[in-house]
This record gives C-alpha cells, structure tokens and sequence, in this order.
RNA sequence: GGGCGUUUAGCUCAGCUGGUUCAGAGCACCUGCCUUACAAGCAGGGGGUCACAGGUUCGAAUCCUGUAACGCCCA
C-alpha cells in the first residue's frame, strides 16, 4: 500500500500527470444537465498578450475552491474559461513585433495587418491559459472562449446594432483621452497618474484698450495658442472689474473674452486661468457653459496642427512648448517661472502623457440602460462581497456618463456601421450590406473604428454561449453564480456586465460578487515591472508546488482586504503539504495488512470520539466558511484540524495501540485514522487539489478520484460532547506535565511518576479511561488518583483548570527558583481575585448585567479562590 | 476637497452579535530533543497599555465621536 507514496513529499512528481488525468478523464467537462443544479462560473478573461501573475492566483484559486466545492456537492459546476483579445495591447505588441521584422502597420494595410495579428495570438498568445492549467484550475477547457472568435464576435455585432437601432448609440464630436503612440482615444482605465516635476509658467494677457494686463499661470504654455477665453472667480476682487472686458492672446493676436466663473480656484496661481478648451477637460466644460469658441490646434500625433501660427506648426507639443516659452521671453510677456509638481495622465500603451483631444467618437447613452443595474443592487438581488464597495457602485452609476466605445485601431470589432459613398446615408448592420438602402449605391464603407475592449466582454456571461441564439447552454448555464474578480474593474466591467444582462436577457448576469484584494510585496507596494517585486507564480510553483501556492496565498488573503505576499510565505503552505504527506505516509504503512472497519462496527475509546467530534465540526465549519467566502478561514481551520488535533495528538496517541494494543484495538485505531484522513483530504482538496488527489488515489477502498467523490457531511452520530470535554480535560493534565518536565529541566527519557488530585471527584474517570494517554504522552510512570494530598519536599506541584498534580523530582528542584514563581502566581491571582470581587460587589454589576453573566463571575472567583488555596499550600509545602 | 479601508507580539495577521484565562495563531527568537510519519519536524518558553484622546456601559481590542499615520477610490 504504502509503495503508492513516495518516501519524501515533492510535488513535482506529481502534479502535472494528475491535472492530465483530471483532463483526460473529462472530469472538468460539464454538460447541461437539468436533472443537476447548476454551478457556474466565468472567468474574468484575461488579455490575451497576458502573464499570469499574483493577483491572477488569488483570483483563480478562489474561483477553483468555489467550483471543486460545489462540484462535490453534488452540483453540475462549470467554470468557462477563456481570453479577452485586448486591442489595445495585443496592437500595440503586434505593431512591435512587425517592426522588428521592418514591417510597418500603415505601409501593410489593414487587411494584411490583421493576418500578421491572428498569427501572432496563436503564437504567442495565450500563454496564461497553460499557466492557469499548472495551478491546477478546473475549468472546462472544451468551452474556452476567446472574445473575437466568429460566434462572439457575432454576439458583439449583435449588440451593437441592437443598440444602435434602440438608438443608444450614436456619434459624437467631443473630447477624449488620446494617446499620441497609438493614435487612438483609450479609456480613463488605461490612464495612469504620475507626479512630474514640470514647471509654472506666469504670462501676461494684455487686456484690450488698456494698460492693464492679467497674469495667468499655466503648465502648459503651448495650449495658449488655442486659448479662447481667460476665466476668474467673480468674487475674486482683484479681477471682477475685467469680467467681459476683452483680452489680446499672446503670440496670435486673438481677442479673447474674460469670463467670470465661480470654478476657478482663486488660490491656485495668480487666480486667473487661461481657458484652452480643446485641450482640457475642465476647460471643455467652461466651453460648453459659456458658449466659448473651441479650437483644436493638434493632429493626432500630438503635433501643433495648421491652426497656430506658422512658425509653430508640424512640431511637437513639447518642443512646441520651448517654442511658445521662447517668444513669450521676446515677447517680454513672461513674468516668472517657477517650480511646480503636477499630476499628469499617461497613456498604459504608448507611456506618454495623454492629450486631451476633441475627435469624433461613437458613444452609448447610458442614463437609461443603468436603471435596471441599480435596481438589482438595490434591491439585494446581486450581493457584493465585500459589501462597501456597494457604495462605490452607486456612486459611478449615478455620475455615469455616455460611453466612448469606439477606438482608433484594427484589432478588434469592427463597428458595424456601414456607409454611402455616394449619398452619405449609413446605417448599422449585422451582415455587410450589398448596397445603400436609400441610393442603391453598392459604393459601401464600414466604419473604420473597433470597439473598446469592454463593449465585448460585457457581454461575457452570455456570450460563451451562442447567444443571441437562445440553446440549452444558455438556459441552463445563465445566469452564472459568482463572480470572483478585482475591485479595480468594477467599473469597466462589473457593472457594464449587469447592465447587458439585463439589458439582452433580462436577467443578472450572477448574483454574487467577490471582490478580491490587491497583492502587495511584503512592503505593501503594488507588485509591478518596473519595480522588479512582481514574483512569477511558475517560479514559485517549481519551488514550493502548485498545492502550497495556493494554499499561502488563500490563507493570506482576508475578504477584501489586500495581501502582502512574498515567495518566502510559501513556506507555510509547503510545510503544511509535507506535515499531510508524512501523516498520510505514518497512516498507510500501518493501514498494510489490516481490513479497516466501518465506524458502526468500531468500539471508540474516548479519544477516538474526541477526533470524531472535532473532525465533524470541522466539517460544519469549514463548510460554513467556504459558503461565506471566509477562505482564509477555511485554511486556517483546516490546519488547525490536521495538524494539531490530529497530527499532533490523535496520530501520537493513536501509537499506543497501534504499536501495543490487540488486534481488534489495532484495527480499530486504523480505521478511524483512515476514516478522518479521508475525510480531511476531501475538505482540503478544493484548496489543495494535487496532493489530496495524490494521497487519496492509494487509500484503501477509495474511488477513482477525489475530485468526483462527495464533499464531507457533518454526522451529528458521531459527534460526542462529553468526550470531547473529557480529553480537553487530560488534554491539560498532560500539557501540565510536560510544562513542569521543560521549565524542571527533566531529562526526555526520564519516567516521571505524577499524582493527580482533580478538583472534583467526579472527574476521577478522565483519569481511569485515558490513563495510558497520561502515562504515553508525557512520559509518566504513574497517574495516581489523589485527594487532600500534601505535597512531599521532593515533588512540585502543577495547578490546571480542575486539578493539581504533583510531580516527584527526586532532588532535582531549585527550592529558591521555585518559591519566587509561586510567589508571582499568588500575586497574580490575588488581584484577580480582588477585580472579580469589585465586579461583584457593584451593586450595579449584580443587578444589571444578564443572570448568566454574573453567575460565570461567580464561578471564576470560586476557581481563582481554589487556585490560590493550591498555590499557598505548595508554598507552604516549598518551607 | 469628498468617500472608503487599515492601525492588535519584532513581522504577517485572527479576534464575527461588547461578558468563560480574551489578549490568540504562524513566522522570527530562546531552551531541550535526529523519540522507528515528518528537523519542511517534536516538546516547552519569553514577548503586546490592542494607534491616540474622549464618550456610552456594571463591563470596551470589540460600540460611538474626534485626532493622527498609512493606503485606495473619486473630484
């Protein structure tokens, strides 16, 4: 039997060949199946240009517990996988890679361009997907998914015209966030903030038709030449006399209006704004409110474009800027510059600052499609987990604006609006049309743009499937359970796909949602490239094992909160894995040769039923905390469990009569051990999927596989209070002893003989039933019953909760070291004793407090007054 | 500026509805052990005014208010 395991615990041995059994057998394979309940789960696609790092583990592991779990319960569980084809960043890799070859994107064209793309992504892409097969993830590889497959690209198109038609979308001309590398609007997600040393310049507007001149002060000088307004607060005093009074704008000459507007801050440089609003946010909204001219002055590389004057034109913004600086100096219109830290937005992509940018865009409307999303929030039809981030949810949603869903770029879908050469008519439609409906014409043009990425994946849920046919997957898979993803994206993704459920199917897309925390390194940083501190989880597999990855990272990760994780932590899962192994290894060499017997045909001693009990609350707990999304208390639980009650002590008293008892006693030890080692196995296996399968495989008597077999369930027949107390009980006795055995210096082999004087004689049988537990463990040649005992010169005594036991030292004692300690004790105790009194001697306290807690004040001061009885008499004893 | 979160042993964190040694675990540290499953281990030990200040209560790590530090999100 035992030959089934190796003498040492190395995961790499065997992890891969049993994900392959796993696989070859079909066992992550789910098939509609409505004669099961249901339990399904999408991943959170990741990009397809994707590595799998540490918040991918986290992620994943969790959506593996949830689905292993529920799989053995019974349930049809399915977990879609697949990848997100990412445009922007698969785009951005490809045109890197083609450069590398000489190839440029513009010179192939877009046709060919795409070619090279889809090569590229089946070369290259998907990587992550055989990363996430070796930690072990169950996913049904048969339904993997990739958003620009033919079908979900036809559920993209789908929606989109379906949308146009209901006329949520429509085109517009307004300002985006641009990104000068890629040439394409990119989304607020993929802009991120970085402090820059830059600088503030001070620059004077000379007002028309007089001496005067404002100061305004600006980071970026070079957008004065798109300025079409300077702005002040009108309370501010100094400048309200200029409000509608005209301004000549430096350089070009352009009469500009000063408006009065209470958001400009009149604390923030000289509390006078230049107005740019082709090229600000903020100032686009000032446009808009005042009814200001709107001037773009840049192309889409971010060169000054043929509205600056000439000797600006065709430069780049940032020599532009050295430009305008230089003739503000000849100009005499700079006054100062001085030193300022700003916040600027860099494009993800191309890692330069953004631009602010006015193009033409397609955006969704999205003030009614939202409705639904709340309600379902609302109303506690979707829970999220944890729940603040409710908060969070209704805060984006009720400050939504419409979406800019088009993209400058080739990879992805394509906008399906198709237009007239001829007449200029245009129109969305799911299939390419021959010719214009209004003209005839067969001069027809599809829309150069693709969408952004979200406006696929928000459709995921729905979209593995064949939708917007309606089939048995679709039924019986939808709406999904639970969605296990980061808190970053509940935004982009989260709510957009709540919104499309309803929206398409009318019908949330799952009704839980566990937001994961962020993984830190063990300084609490964000783990990135830049800073090296990003681990690769298959490194870290190689070392230590899929199995205790998992494990650390899980036991490591509170509902929500972020991690701190290093390599180093995986220590604990490994240990953990090896402690298993080697109880495994211990339970089958003696499990050779014996015929292991069901637990109805077993005669239990008390500690046998103490296992029983604590094994079958684990059950209940471990259940409880899986269902609650308390994983990390679910580890901890488990190890608790595994290690010290049943490592530490059922296996070590389990040797007594393994090595010495009767056949019968023998047999008896064994099948409990194997029945609680199964057991255990089965609870862990959703977390450590590997080394559960591996040990299970070689029990006796058990199925094919772990993974199909049934998750355990808690036995109340086999749950036994009072010997669960009992052995808590002898549990101290020999804690005590072996205290006194390490604090006396007692050599290990040395037999002590020890007398026991509980403190109610009623407890007298903890003694009698488990004497050999008390004389094994501790290494007593003697357990005596004794009562009013007083102790002799040469013994030292041990104080428990419910006894005092006296250990014989023939002359080993240290009288002077011994009188201090139980001097301190004593003093300890009587001020316990003096605080519990106080309590109960309040007259408020008695009359107040509930009955029961009084009474536990009573009892506590009845122990403390025996313990102190038992102190003064040992130190009596000491004279 | 608005919102959220965190602050408990040297480190990482438990401590859910205030009340049994409620101040705990792992790592690290100290002592002793290669005891025929396991040194990735076994047995024992030391170590914390529960961020700070108030308040509620008979009673606060736990509830309330404020302050501070750190982190995140939004503007």
């Amino acid at each position: 039997m035992s030959e089934g395991l190796p003498q040492s615990y190395n995961p790499k041995e065997f992890e891969e060949s049993l994900y392959r059994f796993w696989t070859d057998e079909g066992y992550f394979h789910s098939e509609a199946n409505p004669a099961k309940k249901p339990y399904t789960i999408v991943i959170p696609p990741p990009n397809v240009t994707g590595m799998l790092h540490m918040g991918h583990i986290l992620n994943n592991t969790i959506q593996d517990i949830l689905i292993r779990y529920h799989r053995m319960n019974g349930y049809e569980a399915c977990w879609i996988p697949g990848t997100d084809h990412a445009s922007i960043a698969t785009e951005a890799k490809v045109v890197k890679w083609l450069a590398e070859s000489g190839i440029s994107k513009d010179a192939i064209g877009r046709d060919k361009f795409l070619e090279y793309a889809r090569d590229w992504k089946d070369k290259y892409g998907g990587i992550i997907i055989s990363q996430l097969k070796r930690l072990g993830a169950s996913c049904d590889w048969e339904r993997e998914r990739f958003t620009m497959d033919d079908g979900y690209y036809k559920s993209v198109i789908h929606a989109f015209v379906d949308l146009y038609k209901k006329g949520y979308i429509y085109k517009g001309y307004r300002l985006v966030n641009w990104c000068p590398v890629s040439k394409s609007a990119i989304s607020e997600e993929e802009v991120y903030y970085q402090e820059i040393k830059g600088s503030l310049w001070y620059i004077l507007y000379p007002v028309k038709d007089s001496d005067e001149k404002i100061t305004i002060a600006t980071t970026r000088p070079e957008t004065l030449l798109g300025d079409t307004a300077v702005a002040v607060n009108p309370k501010d005093k100094r400048y309200q006399h200029l409000i509608g009074k005209t301004v000549i704008l430096p350089i070009v000459g352009r009469e500009i209006p000063v408006i009065g507007d209470e958001y400009v801050d009149t604390d923030f440089g000289t509390g006078a704004l230049k107005v740019t609003p082709a090229h600000d946010p903020n100032d686009y909204e000032l446009a808009k409110k005042h009814d200001l001219e709107i001037i773009n002055i840049m192309n889409i590389d971010a060169t000054l474009n043929e509205r600056v004057p000439e000797e600006f034109r065709d430069i780049d913004r940032y020599e532009a800027r050295e430009a305008v600086v230089q003739k503000l100096m000849e100009l005499k219109l700079l006054v100062k510059t001085e030193d300022y830290t700003n916040n600027v937005g860099y494009s993800e992509r191309g890692h330069v600052p953004i631009e602010p940018l006015l193009s033409e865009q397609w955006y969704m409307r999205m003030e009614d499609l939202i409705k639904p999303a709340v309600d379902k929030v609302k109303d506690g039809s979707i829970r999220l987990y944890p729940e603040r981030w409710v908060k969070t949810y209704f805060h984006w949603l009720e400050n939504i604006r419409d979406w800019c869903i088009s993209r400058q770029l080739w990879w992805g879908h394509r906008i399906p609006v198709y237009y007239c050469q001829e007449c200029g008519f245009y129109d969305a439609y799911e299939t390419a049309p021959k010719k214009c409906e209004k003209c005839g014409s067969a001069k027809m043009r599809q829309d150069d743009d693709v969408l952004d990425t979200w406006a696929s994946s928000w459709l995921w849920p729905f979209a593995v499937h064949s939708w917007p046919e309606t089939d048995s997957d679709l039924e019986f898979y939808y709406p999904t359970n639970t969605l296990v993803t980061a808190p970053d994206i509940i935004f982009f993704w989260v709510a957009r796909m709540i919104i499309a459920g309803m929206e398409f199917l009318g019908k949330i897309p799952f009704d839980k949602v566990y937001f994961t925390g962020l993984v830190r390194d063990d300084l609490g940083r964000k783990m990135s490239k830049s800073l090296g501190n990003s681990p690769d989880p298959l490194d870290v597999i190689a070392e230590f094992g899929a199995d205790a990855l998992r494990y650390t990272i899980i036991r490591l990760a509170p509902l929500g909160n972020d991690i701190l994780y290093s390599n180093e932590k995986c220590e604990l899962g490994r240990n953990f894995a090896n402690k298993i192994w080697n109880a495994a290894k211990f339970i089958l060499h003696n499990a050779e040769n014996v015929k292991p017997a069901n637990m109805s045909k077993i005669e239990f001693d008390d500690i046998d039923k103490w296992i029983l009990t604590r094994y079958y609350k684990t059950v209940a707990k471990v259940r409880a905390e899986i269902e609650g999304f308390a994983f990390n208390d679910a580890t901890s639980s488990l190890y608790d469990f595994i290690w010290s009650a049943f490592c530490d002590w059922y296996i070590e008293a389990s040797k007594i009569k393994i090595y010495n008892g009767t056949d019968a006693e023998k047999t008896g030890k064994v099948s409990v051990l194997l029945h609680i080692l199964e057991g255990a196995l089965k609870l862990l296996h959703p977390v450590m999927p590997f080394i559960t399968e591996k040990i299970y495989q070689v029990l006796p008597g058990a199925e094919k596989s772990i993974m199909t077999a049934e998750y355990p369930v808690y036995n109340e027949k086999l749950v036994f209070e009072r010997e669960e107390s009992d052995i808590d009980w002898v549990m101290q006795v020999i804690y005590t002893i072996r205290n006194i055995r390490g604090e006396k210096g007692i050599p290990p082999q040395a037999q002590v003989a020890v007398k026991i004087q509980p403190d109610d004689p009623s407890y007298a049988p903890r003694i009698d039933n488990n004497r050999e537990l008390i004389l094994r463990l501790p290494k007593a040649s003697s357990a005596e019953i004794v009562s009013d005992y007083n102790k002799a010169d040469n013994e030292v005594a041990g104080i428990g909760p419910g006894f005092q036991l006296f250990i014989s030292l023939e002359g080993l004692i240290d009288v002077e070291k011994e009188r201090e300690k139980l001097t301190k004790e004593i003093e300890r105790t009587e001020g316990s004793i003096k605080g519990t009194k106080a309590k109960l001697s309040n007259e408020k306290f008695v009359a107040q407090a509930p009955a029961d807690i009084v009474a536990k004040e009573r009892d506590k001061l009845a122990y403390l007054e025996t313990e102190l009885v038992k102190l003064k008499s040992n130190l009596t004893a000491l004279k």
